[in-house]
DNA sequence: ACATTAAGTGATT
DNA sequence: AATCACTTAATGT
């Protein structure tokens, strides 16, 4: 566990916070699908994503999820930071993409390491930041982007975080991801697939154009 | 062989 | 782009 921490977060954290780190989290195996943070529920630690990757979901009124993004190693959640901060709820969804691996921190911790790291007031800060960024574009994706260009982005993302070019995915999941019905990702894939961008099989899709 | 689940298609709004 | 109704194809038992 030193060297996966290491690996991902020693040019961040300076040695010290390194080994508060190690003694203070815990280590965390999900396995995929899993819901980590749902809608409504406090917040208690703050995860520092070691491997494997996580989707954000935004849920309405009628259950209906939608898509925001992926967060990918190294990274964590601005969601749980915000919480943590405004002493809320989250107002998110967080579920397993791929196993993922987490070290949970207490979020008592937290204005404990801002006042005395600087390197964790920096990762916060820029964690934010890029959080922030994120949110902005999955913005535009959503107001801007027609359909074929999200499922595209989408698949495109997906294999990224991932790190494999084929997804196991049927047209029904991603129609619940981009918040549209089944037979529209059916009739936009089968474009896809005509202009080359993916192959499709059952259950299985390969992202060309990455 | 049969039931179930995934994907394809035309028509309508 | 959404919905309906229906077909076809793949897969599990």
């Amino acid at each position: 566990m030193q060297n996966i921490l290491k690996q991902h977060y020693d040019f961040i954290f300076e040695d010290k916070l390194l080994q508060e780190i190690e003694t203070v989290g815990s280590l965390k195996n999900i396995p995929q699908g899993d819901i980590l943070i749902d809608i409504g529920q406090p917040i208690t630690h703050i995860p520092l994503l070691l491997s494997g990757a996580i989707k954000i979901l935004r849920e309405d009124q009628q259950g209906n999820e939608l898509l925001l993004y992926f967060i990918e190693r190294g990274d964590t959640c601005a969601m749980t930071l915000s919480c943590c901060f405004g002493k809320s709820k989250s107002k998110i969804r967080a579920v397993a993409e791929t196993n993922v691996q987490l070290l949970m921190i207490p979020i008592e911790k937290m204005e404990l390491w801002m006042e005395n790291y600087q390197s964790w007031r920096n990762f916060i800060l820029e964690s934010y930041h890029v959080r922030m960024m994120e949110l902005i574009d999955a913005v535009d994706t959503i107001a801007f982007l027609r359909m074929d260009d999200r499922i595209l982005k989408y698949l495109q993302d997906k294999a990224k975080v991932i790190g494999n070019d084929e997804l196991e995915v049927t047209h029904q999941k991603i129609s619940e991801d981009m918040h549209t019905s089944r037979v529209v990702v059916s009739r936009i894939l089968k474009k896809l697939e005509k202009e080359g961008k993916i192959q499709m099989h059952r259950n299985n899709i390969k992202v060309i154009k990455l």
